[in-house]
DNA sequence: TGAAAAAGTTCGTCATGCCGAAAAAAATAC
DNA sequence: GTATTTTTTTCGGCATGACGAACTTTTTCA
């Protein structure tokens, strides 16, 4: 077993197929794959043997495909780069959905990474900052269709005092808008306001990331509303019900 | 001659290499592109071959290195390609330029074309847009820093009211700092006011892309004017005299 | 001008990663 | 419980792209 040595883009590509066959059915298997990644059934064989190799898979001839814990650490770290790219494509560039993700595809195995924590927190700040946000993004929209000329950025910067003024007479007494992380649905975003649990379960919380002016995003939301799973930083996070609501959020 | 097929990320670094050591000498020998690439003269050899076998350089054992007209527009989308991503890493990301330039050197050779262009279009965006600028882009570093909170935010808020009051005070009846793109030093960036040539050279200008409201580098001015290199959309520009002449800009 | 040095090439080798054909194992059907 | 189908593996082959060693050409300089 080769320990640590850095994975080719193509056995990623294999890692990152397998983690999302197993999320869907049990197990892989080899069809699966060859299917996925539209390549021989051979070339397949080939690649779970390196990966095997390396301690990535749990793998023996004709037997079933399973990650190993250092493989799904691996693979999430890949999918993670996956999704970066893609969300910022699509959240940012306003790229379609399904270009950004073949673009993403090709790009991840290159991208080092410095960059992409970099365009992670970037993607957040555009969508928490007041000066950035859906607004401002349609603004780049408009740049690219017509070009942005002297009427087009008073434009802009009207629709800035327009957000000013909400904000004055919203504001003021109290933050608007804010409520707890457990109330939300299933695909909201918010930016976090306030960590009120104390003690251990703030410790865990902040350790995962989720601080003041963050950006989370609701995922799934379990029957009895425990787990709440969320995704902080590029990071797929299961919360427990104690530390959701610990957390105060106001929607984006 | 083999025509028209996808060049291999490898063979793009070689191209691009010797594109710039023409850039620098008159013609590239084996010897400059192994020492650029870091590889063995006989990995070099073999590459030449290719690259003449799909007719992208003028090459013959032994011989001086040079790139066909082919062979120059292909070089000449990979280096728009490299420095698109080193400047948005740079520019927009704040990520420190030798970090930038290795990254863009690994992507470059994934990005498709739309992505680059929206990317470049962004990365001009954020620069000319009075909600963005290095105001902001400063803000997103503290933001990464700090992580924002409820009073960085109004911080931030503030800043914007301080620009419109500028703005308010000093534009109204001309708009400030337009100048003449002539007027501009190398290294300056300047957005595009008007174009007030008209007839063929206005053709020409807008042809190459420089419209109002788009970004403008220049990079280089002859002794007397003529020509003037500029960078727009990506793309490195030499304009007469008479067509630089002929654009309005206001400094950033 | 004629060595010695430098540059460039050829050749054999290796690793990766893909493929198709054929063989082997497992699953399914009757 | 065997026969057929499906899945998986093995094997040989091919393309790319790197290397070192040995050889050839060019350049340098004495």
């Amino acid at each position: 077993m080769v320990i640590n040595e850095a994975l080719s883009a193509s056995l990623e590509d294999y890692l990152e197929a397998i983690f999302h066959i197993i999320a869907e059915k049990q197990a892989a298997r080899a069809k699966d794959i060859s299917k996925r990644l539209k390549v021989g059934g051979s070339s397949v064989t080939g690649a779970l043997r390196s990966l095997a190799e390396k301690g990535l898979i749990n793998y023996a001839p004709y037997d079933l495909i399973t990650l190993t814990p250092k493989g799904r650490a691996v693979a999430e770290d890949v999918v993670r780069r996956h999704e970066a790219l893609r969300d910022f494509f699509v959240n940012v560039l306003t790229i379609e959905e399904k270009e950004a993700d073949e673009a993403a595809c090709r790009m991840e195995h290159a991208i080092p990474k410095t960059i992409l924590e970099r365009l992670i927190q970037f993607a957040e700040f555009v969508e928490v900052c007041p000066r950035g946000g859906s607004k401002w993004i349609a603004g780049f929209q408009y740049h690219c269709d017509h070009g942005s000329t002297q009427q087009t950025c008073e434009r802009c910067i009207s629709l800035i005092l327009e957000e000013l003024r909400k904000k004055k007479t919203q504001g003021g007494q109290k933050p608007m808008a804010v409520v707890n992380l457990k109330d939300l649905k299933p695909g909201q975003k918010a930016k976090v306001v306030k960590i009120k649990a104390r003690g251990d379960t703030n410790r865990r919380i902040v350790e995962m990331g989720v601080t003041p002016g963050a950006l989370i995003e609701v995922e799934r939301v379990a029957p009895l509303g425990d787990p709440v799973d969320v995704k902080v930083k590029g990071y797929h996070l299961s919360l427990r019900k104690a530390e959701a609501e610990g957390i105060d959020v106001e929607i984006i």
